[in-house]
DNA sequence: CTGAAAGCGCTAACAC
DNA sequence: GTGTTAGCGCTTTCAG
């Protein structure tokens, strides 16, 4: 009924319809300057009977400015980023910013291929997970010129803007909380993931804290693949087979944590007594645990709305480089029920 | 020391920088049509030292061709929707074509201005979730032009092509499933969202093959927020303090079934005997439960592979309209240690 | 308040 | 094999 052949409308249709110049239909579809009401409302009705969508490339590439923002994350399955997804949303919801999502697979040459990708696109901001990239990708995001906001982690030298906790440090408070408490013969379990730089730097200045304190981490256990919950009971179920008189097993995320807790339950050990427990993360399943595992929060939704923040206030700002930002913020330690508190 | 300014660079730099025409720059840069290896080479080094990386607004603009597909999930946090994500990339992995996510958040208002703005990209393809859409998405969606493929559910009628499953069948089957079992006193557990169409489908297929076979819902409960394991515990204990002599209950979700299978297991009592339990989609999770949960596998990642594979079979295929596809999944019904098998 | 002209950076189509 | 010429559909800029 409308047009027979299969071509997008376009500007010149609104107008011929509406009997005004395109120039002045993209004022009114864009509310910018003075357009006299009768214009604008007629207008606005040819627009609409056509059923006219805008072709944002081609305003794009005239007005030199895309309202994208593009997020790069290792994963989606991880229930970390979708949180950190939810915080960009809710900080851009109210701005013409939108965001695009990339999926790195933990795999540093898909990361470059993903952010050549969406550079491609020439978006207003780069928001990416982690400190740790390849040259290349670092060399493409300095020559983009477009603001950059690494995630999560700030243990490294940022690109520009930086948003995130200190994963060294949570290892590291994790580790007095457990050494104050009075344990001594400590575990390690988590995934096996030698690109996971996170959980790494979380384990190094675990380590590290712990030797300072003359303690050796007793044993140690990564996995990879699987339900987190099952394998957080096997690591569990294994390390204290071949380790019987452990204190303490700390626990790279909170679902394997809570695989583990089960395990010790259904074994009728007594936590944190015999053995105390601990994971990271702070997500919200553990809440329905037997007992509250204790956990340190690693304020992924914070994360992702400061980090969206930076990138608007850059968007809205002076085309200037701007000042890059470092926001390095304090994760809570939660003892839950599984860490004895002194 | 490349360029001074900020302006990024364009085919026109690589061109000088190479002393090739733009035109063969391009075609270089595509691997399209024939180039001299001489030349070839001398254009990849300088592209290369530059940093040059293209502008696909203007390629897009100029070819008319994007290689983009729209998804339009409700929630990224949902767990399902992440693992459609997974067998959408997978898809699309070794082709030309990258998926863009939005969310809307089951609001309607929100799924049409997600659309909007996607659509205004003109994306290769949309796969959008659930066949419940307001008038003016459909007309968007039909006036556009772009292969659509509805996913997830199949219950209603389709604009284009579908790929999911009979949500109401998938409760019906439940239903018989647990009549044959032998038992009789069924509550039904699940999220209060009357935008949650799949959620409720499965509901009424649920309560009408029961209602076949005589059997009337004893009890139910709704829920909205929070921690859904913990919601689940809490559920489950209100609905049995209030239906003491209830022998089955069924969850909208595996995660809330989780919950209530951890406070049944811990109050000691007999499952599957006593009470029999089910929940839905077959996450991974139910894996390390004390005992696993019966449950019905929503096929999410192969719905969004299938899908993807639709979308990219059309973007392929000659520039007709193309038949729509109709593919609908059978799920896989786990009993699990919660649901008598007879 | 409205319009006309120019061009964003690239690629299709056609020369050579 | 390689180059030239026109746009793609919109917005910027400048006239009125």
């Amino acid at each position: 009924m409308t047009s027979q052949d299969n071509r997008p409308l376009t500007l010149r249709d609104v107008s011929e319809a509406s009997g005004v110049s395109e120039m002045t239909v993209s004022r009114v579809l864009r509310n910018r300057g003075d357009v006299s009401d009768t214009t604008r409302s007629r207008v606005l009705a040819a627009a609409k009977t056509l059923g006219y969508v805008p072709n944002k490339i081609a305003g794009a590439l005239a007005s030199q400015r895309v309202n994208l923002v593009a997020v790069i994350i290792p994963s989606m399955s991880n229930m970390v980023f979708p949180e950190v997804m939810t915080g960009i949303s809710e900080a851009l919801d109210e701005t013409e910013l939108q965001p695009v999502v990339g999926v790195t697979g933990y795999r540093p040459e898909k990361e470059e291929k993903v952010l050549y990708e969406m550079l491609s696109w020439r978006p207003s901001g780069v928001i990416i997970a982690g400190m740790e990239h390849s040259d290349a990708a670092r060399a493409m995001l300095r020559a983009s010129g477009i603001p950059v906001v690494e995630i999560m982690d700030t243990d490294g030298t940022a690109i520009d803007s930086v948003v995130g906790i200190s994963h060294r440090r949570a290892g590291s408070q994790m580790a007095k909380a457990i050494i104050k408490a009075g344990y001594r013969r400590i575990a390690f379990l988590g995934t096996k993931m030698p690109l996971d730089h996170r959980a790494r730097k979380r384990f190094e200045g675990f380590t590290e804290t712990l030797a300072k304190a003359g303690i050796e981490i007793e044993d140690r256990e990564f996995y990879s693949g699987g339900s987190a919950l099952k394998k957080g009971r096997e690591m569990t179920r294994d390390v204290l087979a071949r380790s019987p008189d452990l204190d303490f097993i700390y626990y790279s995320n909170d679902l394997i944590g809570a695989g583990g807790l089960l395990y010790l339950t259904e074994q009728g050990i007594d936590i944190p007594g015999q053995v105390g427990l601990a994971g990271f993360n702070g997500v919200d399943l553990i809440k329905g645990l037997p007992r509250e595992l204790a956990t340190m929060d690693s304020c992924r939704q914070e994360i992702g709305r400061r980090a969206a923040e930076l990138i608007v206030a850059r968007a809205a700002g002076t085309d200037g480089p701007g000042v890059p930002s470092r926001i390095v913020l304090e994760p809570t330690l939660t003892y839950g029920d599984t860490l004895r508190r002194l």
